[in-house]
DNA sequence: AATCCACCTTGACTTAGGTCAAACATCAGT
DNA sequence: ACTGATGTTTGACCTAAGTCAAGGTGGATT
């Protein structure tokens, strides 16, 4: 199987001796997810994680009234659902595949074997935990101490440094699925990108594709020394 | 020094065979801080992580305004700044003493080496790190799906479930605090305490201590499912 | 080209909770 | 007992962003 190969290419797993891929390998299982279909939801035993082989994945809180909040968007070679792992108890969160999707899944008790003997492994994981960490102390600080439009100048910036290095941007996501993820709502969202239009700081054709006008403006409204009109 | 004493009573070093307690002394350093001294501020370089020997700190972020999150409060012998140990660059908040506090300090290379040749020690910070997901994932959820009121309910009965275990509650920080620990300001704080108080879910004596007259009602104030008048 | 569907936008309205300002309480230290 | 620091409460006001409802757009399907 070719199963090796794809586990060779997954992050968590750089740097380990040779042989241990074949060891990750026995013990992972092969799962398949249609779009919109759920993988875990909150509250149930996590008795292992996953790591996306192909595909979309979000993680997300629901509210009682069914407001989402997606805490993160994970694509090809991500892991996720490890709290439980060493934590114990069930997963902190929903998970659902936004688009035909293969993950593979680590049972628990295997891959806690593969840790202990491995220090490799478990500094990368430490390391995956910390990231992850940090983004959502920068969350929580975006969602109690910004406005939306401060996160969404933070969203589009971090677009444009990472993903495309360019001043034309393109969303991979629908806005009602950034609306989500920047703890807002599809409306809210609209109107903030109208009103960013006419202060030219970007220029939007109502799909999804943006064009930063004022990379220095974004800048300032994402740290709070300036607001929208 | 009883400095192995201190250690050995550290959650995060429990079960770790017995003469690791000496090497982990050999690398710790004593700092001493004074109330509302910084132990490191946001972006600092984390060249090591602290543990709480006695006192508490607080971990918060800072709006550009100067209202503060916290993050979380940490007493004795809870660790706090691992996140750039392992994933590297600065640290990603504040951290200050809010009474005279002792932390020992762990360098980072020396605690990287004692991971990597000591798994449960790997586990035990693994286990850390995602009960601390967790945790902020139940904050992003109440600051983003939550009104204040379910986040102070949610925070009374946790209060009363791990702390007292009973109907009478001590608040063990001030209200401003509690209000920045809930994402909030003192004025929204005191007013929902003083409408919890109207409807009978709680008593209220203005100082630290609150009676929790419902723990029915909050429960339901806390998951959505009701709502104050 | 007509229909459908998912997605996006706009307008009118409401509201949770923040701001500002003032007064009040508590307690430690001189 | 007085002073000052620290924390709490209350009132009047404001605003960011949510709700509800309607309409628009564009791509895909038949």
């Amino acid at each position: 199987m070719d199963i090796i190969k794809q586990i060779s290419a997954i992050p968590l797993f750089q740097g380990l001796a040779a042989d241990y891929n074949q060891q990750i390998a026995s013990i992972v299982v092969n799962k398949h997810y249609q779009r919109g279909q759920t993988i875990f939801s909150e509250g149930d035993d996590g008795n292992g994680f996953y790591v996306v082989a192909s595909g979309r994945v979000k993680v997300f809180k629901l509210s009682h009234e069914g407001k989402e909040q997606i805490l993160h968007i994970l694509g090809t070679g991500e892991p996720f659902g490890e709290v439980p792992v060493f934590a114990g108890e069930h997963f902190p969160a929903h998970a659902e595949a936004m688009e035909e999707t293969r993950v593979l899944f680590f049972p628990r008790a295997a891959f806690v074997e593969l840790i202990k003997k491995n220090p490799s492994l478990a500094l990368n994981m430490l390391a995956m935990l910390s990231r992850r960490l940090r983004r959502f102390s920068s969350l929580i600080e975006d969602l109690s101490l910004k406005e939306v439009p401060g996160r969404l100048s933070a969203y589009l910036l971090y677009l444009s440094e990472t993903k495309s290095q360019s001043i034309n941007l393109t969303l991979d996501i629908s806005k009602a699925q950034l609306a989500s993820l920047l703890g807002t709502i599809p409306e809210t969202l609209s109107r903030i990108l109208a009103r960013m239009s006419t202060e030219e700081l970007i220029e939007s054709d109502g799909q999804r594709s943006i064009k930063i006008l004022d990379r220095h403006g974004l800048a300032e409204l994402a740290s709070g020394e300036r607001r929208l009109a």
